[in-house]
DNA sequence: CATCAGGAAGCTC
DNA sequence: GAGCTTCCTGATG
């Protein structure tokens, strides 16, 4: 749909290709709860301007299937019964967000013996009649499909020298001071699920103190460890959120084979949208009225319209050598350049090369393109740089160049930044960018979900 | 002087 | 009709 934009709706996950790549980041627990449907309903967005004094979507559906319902529904959870080699030690079971596996919850049991976990097997059934069509979801039948319970001991000490061994490999590679800046606001939604022990108490279970990415388990013996001030560091929370995101990767590719479809939503053919929000409404026992399922593919949309720009979701494993994504480490940098139509080349290349081209069609708004200047800090730097890159203020540093740029792509030779910022101004009024509170020269900011 | 703001008309798809 | 593009006048720093 080249000329149709996106007016408002809930938005792709931020941040350019180039600053995450972290598999397993707490950013792709967002992104891949967003994919899944249930980190934030569709919002009204075809023909729709976006409301820039909404509220942002809650980060989980309202509804009475929410997420968090079902993740604290242990009423309906198999609950472990007592063995013989447990006798009275309490056990406890830790959810791994999988929105989509809802029925069948596999449980982490983490028991009081010395430096040893107790980690079922995640299963990955997937609640779909044998013909293939999607069964109502609902918080109450949790039991009807199998749960695997093959067990595994894992080492506590090992695994925390591997998480650490991780933590430390991931940071050297890809964090990057702007990652470290986005940190704290992520990982809310499970953190607060795992930090929340009401659960523990309703089922009479010792509770599990949480402190700050680290699960600390009291001592139920009173023996040597002593009170439980030097209590046993149990392995990083990060552990059980990679855990959980790995389900959900698993959880999005089997729904997706289930369906017959790719996991990739740039390759879903009209069809394969269609399958996808007709799941997705079951799934959150939506409504089935047409608006609704145009909400939903818009929605669809902008994930493609945020790929194109650079965005990728969490990336599957299996796609990720299908269609390469250029790295910052083979664009060239500005200064091999020549001139603007070369780093132009380059850029339209470059992203062909990774399969998803449509840099250099002039069939591009504004704002797109602009973004995608953005993204490109090694060849665009000069010209066009984020100032506030998660607020979407970005500042123009070479309005002649830019204009330039933009001229060539739309094969308007005439074009100059006084037309260019007219273009600007009309977004104004459309809600897709604005100026800053504190007005400065050349310096714009998009408007949410733009900003994006 | 460059930039900003916005009206108006025209063009392209 | 949307999304610019072009031209314009006037204001601002």
């Amino acid at each position: 749909m080249p000329q149709t934009v996106p007016r408002s709706g809930c938005s792709p996950p931020s941040a350019s290709q180039d600053e995450r790549t972290v598999p397993a980041s707490p950013a792709d627990l967002h992104h891949l709860l967003r994919i899944l449907g249930a980190a934030s309903p569709p919002e009204p967005m075809l023909h729709s301007p976006p409301n820039p004094h909404a509220k942002p979507p809650p980060p989980y559906p309202e509804d009475n299937n929410s997420f968090l319902d079902r993740l604290y529904d242990f009423d309906s959870y198999p609950t472990p019964s007592p063995s013989s080699d447990e006798g009275s030690i309490p056990t406890v079971a830790l959810q791994p967000p999988s929105p989509y596996n809802s029925l069948q919850y596999s449980n982490v049991y983490v028991k009081e013996e010395p430096n040893r976990l107790s980690v079922p097997e995640f299963a990955s059934h997937y609640p779909l009649s044998p013909s293939g069509s999607c069964v109502s979801y609902s918080s109450h039948n949790h039991h009807s499909s199998p749960v695997s319970h093959h067990e595994e001991y894992i080492d506590i000490e090992e695994l925390l020298k591997e998480n650490q061994i991780l933590q430390e490999s991931v940071q050297q590679t890809y964090i990057t001071p702007k990652l470290e800046v986005e940190e704290p606001r992520d990982h809310i939604l499970l953190r607060s699920a795992l930090e929340d022990t009401s659960f523990q108490k309703r089922l009479n279970l010792r509770p599990i103190p949480l402190e700050l990415g680290s699960v600390k388990m009291e001592d139920s013996s009173g023996g040597a460890s002593g009170t439980g001030d030097d209590a046993l560091v149990a392995p990083d929370i990060d552990r059980v959120l990679s855990m959980a995101i790995e389900q959900s990767k698993r959880d999005v590719d089997n729904t997706c084979t289930v369906l017959g479809i790719s996991p990739d939503p740039l390759q879903w053919s009209t069809s394969d949208v269609k399958a996808w929000v007709m799941f997705t409404l079951q799934h959150f026992n939506l409504p089935m009225h047409h608006k609704l399922e145009a909400r939903l593919y818009a929605q669809l949309e902008i994930w493609k319209a945020a790929r194109h720009e650079g965005w990728r979701p969490t990336p599957w494993p299996e796609h990720e050598q299908a269609s390469p994504k250029p790295t910052p480490a083979v664009l060239p940098s500005a200064d091999d350049m020549s001139d603007d139509e070369d780093s132009e080349t380059a850029v339209a290349s470059a992203v062909s090369a990774g399969g998803k081209a449509k840099s250099g069609s002039t069939h591009i708004h504004l704002w797109q393109f602009l973004k995608e200047l953005l993204a490109s800090p090694q060849l665009h730097g000069s010209a066009i740089r984020w100032l506030d890159r998660s607020n979407g203020i970005f500042k123009i540093e070479d309005s002649v160049r830019v204009a330039r740029l933009w001229g060539k792509r739309k094969n308007r030779p005439a074009m100059n930044y006084d037309k260019l910022s007219r273009s600007i101004r009309q977004y104004y009024k459309k809600g897709i960018m604005k100026k800053t509170e504190r007005s400065q020269r050349l310096v714009y900011q998009f408007c949410h979900p733009y900003s994006l």
